[in-house]
DNA sequence: ATAAGCGACTCAGAAATCTCTTG
DNA sequence: TCAAGAGATTTCTGAGTCGCTTA
């Protein structure tokens, strides 16, 4: 809900939504809805610059065509119009491809190098010049040697930079400076961070020429019970086979999790379970019911006990071990730099854990073994080697992927991938191209929110569909909605899988026209819930959508992701829905913040500030979690702590008011002195207080909110970045050690005045 | 030609673990 | 001073998106 759909109270802090959390009684909360409702309305507005009529001009203008009904765009038509797109497809992509994977290849950097670099909102892109870099770039980059450059900033790449950073270098220089005499420095950063957002991309398509791991850690293989954890059936003792054993820890391991109560969950593992039975432990274990794990349960709840227990060198020992697991498998060589690997460990076998209503919940995920694994390598480098005795699978050598190792995974029969970690350069510039892609949209988004109106009066039906879905995944923020395989995952929706029974519609409600109810599970298994006023066309769109269907069939049945994708791809080249996503919730943060900060709050409450505008991007996302199980507790303790420091303070001003008298008598120094003490005490208890309580508000507001998820994905870190320097905020606040190895490439590059 | 399915990658919240605070 | 517990961070792996290939 971004801006303008939310106009009602309850819409705007997702109350809706987020069932009971937020009670706005506090004014920042109502000011916070209020802008975010406003906010985007008007910049939308502002920006389309006289559309802001098409509104009215529009409903009142073409109602003739308001009638046509489903059978509409004769199939016939739908047919040539899309064999016309594809053809027109095609021609783009001869030349259209070259070009994409051109700009692409230096969309930033290039701009970066420009010696007005610093202004980053500069006009982009001008490729010729560095095409041709980037072109015999390419050729020149060979594996070379590995080894000793794991430091080295001059490979070939970073040479060529090199003559564009000297204009730049001030700032790179400032940069290193604040880091270097910070004693930082000497603690943990032993040699310069490698910047490679300051070097060429490739653009041929091919992700790393150089690629040396060590390959994947395995889980630990299974350790049988102690003969004293016993396993009793129908009341007996029964001693399992090994296999069967294992499998049962699994399930005693989770026995106080919500799961194992699910039929379905129940029914999954029993079944799974029995495949690893001997024929006699088959024939005897025929129900669950009477299969009593508690005593394995509570081994391993001994266990884990144990383990808190231990001392403090057993610990130490265990987390040396780690380090050494962590350097040894945790790093990969990729283009002459050691980079981290995010998954090194392979996932352990254990029972299926599907979010939702999975109808798979409960089944076994196998374990893997090295011959289910996949390396990728190059092939120059030192293979990984397989455990004594066993063979990888394949060992392959494309370096048109970013993966190490993969394997396939036994439960939906999916691969899964060990790949770099989020700060390495191969993740960090597809992240970067994301939020370039996003500001891209920005331009032209006036132009496809002009078209989308224009197409709710379509003669086609196809197209109002698709219309009216793109009105949702702009305003809403929706995913795009893939559809499902029926029976194999769980009942999820996104805009063009919604079905009619997702939406109720209101031509009035609440004093408003046009009301849309969404009611449905999105991705995670999340509800999305959310009252919103559209326009009229819209509403009635959406009546003719819904006209003689069931409540199970297809909202947009004459559309799917692809076509949408497709129709997006042909109005900005890289538009996809997600797109609006990554926008909306970028533009919302941005607005957001101009809004909330003021220049006379404090670094706390600034910060406030700040959470409250990623909030209102995560309630536009719809990223909920969980309250914390001690939520009401920890509120409880900090109201009073809160109290204690009311008490405190009025105590200071007692002191002081006395100290002034005091003062006012003895009129020397010393209790001159002595006043001032009070009134600095005063004023540090006082600004206490005022942190503490704006902690409150701020985890009150977050109850139910996950703000992680929108950061991490969504909002274009130099946007923080920026607005860290504008106001003087340590970057540290607003990004932990994680999330600023993430980010360096806009902590390095963003300046105060950066606009998305 | 089209739909289905596959592959590779991003994004998602919960759980596990670590760290810091506080009584 | 230290243990407990809260809160922050990290890990884990499931669930999406989207382009491409194949039947």
């Amino acid at each position: 809900m971004s801006g303008d759909h939310s106009h009602s109270e309850d819409q705007v802090d997702g109350g809706s939504r987020f069932n009971d959390s937020h009670k706005h009684k506090d004014k920042y909360k109502e000011k916070e809805h209020k802008h975010k409702d406003h906010k985007k309305d008007k910049e939308r507005d502002k920006s389309k610059h006289g559309n802001s009529d098409h509104k009215d001009s529009s409903d009142k203008k073409h109602r003739d065509k308001e009638k046509m009904k489903h059978k509409d765009g004769s199939t016939d038509k739908y047919k040539d119009k899309h064999k016309e797109k594809r053809k027109e497809e095609k021609m783009k992509s001869f030349d259209g491809k070259v070009k994409k994977e051109k700009e692409n290849g230096f969309a930033s950097p290039h701009v970066k190098s420009e010696p007005e670099d610093d202004i980053y909102h500069s006009p982009k892109h001008e490729k010729s010049l560095k095409r041709e870099r980037d072109d015999d770039n390419d050729s020149e980059f060979k594996p070379k040697k590995i080894k000793t450059e794991i430091k080295t900033e001059n490979d070939k790449r970073a040479k060529k930079r090199k003559p564009d950073e000297d204009t730049k270098s001030k700032k790179t220089k400032n940069k290193k400076g604040e880091v270097a005499d910070g004693k930082k420095k000497a603690k943990k950063e032993p040699e310069e961070k490698w910047k490679w957002w300051e070097e060429e991309r490739y653009t041929d398509g091919s992700k790393w020429k150089f690629l040396e791991h060590k390959g994947p850690v395995f889980a630990p293989p299974y350790e049988p019970l102690p003969s004293n954890v016993k396993f009793y059936y129908d009341g007996k003792h029964m001693k399992l086979s090994p296999g069967a054993e294992e499998v049962a820890t699994f399930f005693a391991k989770m026995l106080d999790h919500e799961y194992t109560t699910k039929d379905i969950f129940r029914k999954n593992f029993f079944k799974d379970w029995r495949k690893e039975m001997t024929a006699e432990e088959k024939a005897k274990l025929t129900d669950l019911k009477k299969c009593d794990f508690s005593e394995m349960s509570d081994y391993f709840k001994a266990q884990s006990e144990a383990r808190k227990a231990m001392t403090k060198d057993e610990k130490l020992k265990i987390k040396a071990e780690n380090e050494r697991l962590l350097q040894e498998y945790g790093f990969c060589i990729m283009d002459n730099h050691k980079e981290r690997i995010a998954n090194f460990r392979i996932e352990p076998p254990g029972l299926f854990r599907g979010r939702g209503d999975h109808p798979k919940m409960g089944m076994l995920k196998r374990r893997i073994r090295p011959q289910d694994i996949i390396i990728n390598c190059s092939k120059d480098s030192e293979h990984p080697k397989p455990p004594p005795g066993t063979k990888w699978k394949e060992v392959r050598h494309d370096n048109k992927v970013t993966w190490l190792v993969s394997w396939t995974e036994n439960i939906q029969g999916s691969i899964k991938y060990i790949m770099l970690n989020p700060s390495s350069r191969i993740k960090g510039e597809k992240d970067w191209q994301k939020y370039e892609t996003a500001r891209r949209l920005k331009k032209c988004v006036d132009r496809i929110r002009n078209q989308y109106r224009e197409d709710w009066k379509s003669k086609e039906m196809r197209i109002r569909q698709r219309a009216v879905a793109l009105y949702f995944i702009d305003k809403l923020a929706l995913r795009a909605g893939n559809e499902k395989e029926e029976g194999e995952t769980a009942d999820t929706v996104g805009c063009c899988s919604l079905r009619v029974e997702h939406i109720k519609l209101y031509p009035e409600n609440d004093g408003q026209e046009y009301v849309v109810e969404f009611d449905f599970l999105g991705k995670d298994s999340i509800r999305y819930y959310n009252k919103v006023p559209v326009e009229k066309r819209v509403f009635k769109n959406l009546q003719l959508f819904m006209e003689n269907k069931e409540p199970d069939d297809d909202l947009f049945d004459r559309l799917n992701t692809s076509v949408l994708n497709k129709h997006l791809q042909e109005l900005m080249d890289g538009l996809t829905a997600k797109v609006f996503r990554t926008y909306n919730a970028s533009i919302t943060l941005q607005q957001q913040l101009k809004e909330l900060t003021s220049g006379e709050d404090n670094v706390p409450a600034k910060i406030l500030s700040y959470n409250r505008a990623n909030r209102a991007v995560a309630i536009l996302c719809n990223h909920q979690r969980a309250p914390p199980k001690t939520f009401e507790k920890s509120m409880q303790n900090l109201q009073t702590k809160i109290d204690a420091k009311r008490g405190q303070l009025s105590d200071a001003k007692r002191d002081l008011k006395s100290a002034k008298a005091d003062a006012k008598i003895r009129r020397d120094e010393k209790s001159k002195k002595t006043v001032e003490t009070k009134k600095k005490a005063v004023q540090r208890i006082e600004e206490q207080l005022m942190k503490l309580e704006v902690q409150a508000t701020d985890r009150e507001e977050n109850k139910q909110i996950a703000l992680g998820t929108s950061k991490l994905n969504y909002l274009d870190p130099r946007i923080s970045v920026a607005w860290c320097k504008k106001w003087g905020i340590p970057v540290e606040k607003i990004y932990n050690k994680t999330q600023r190895e993430k980010f360096a490439w806009a902590i390095d590059m963003a300046e105060d005045d950066y606009e998305f």
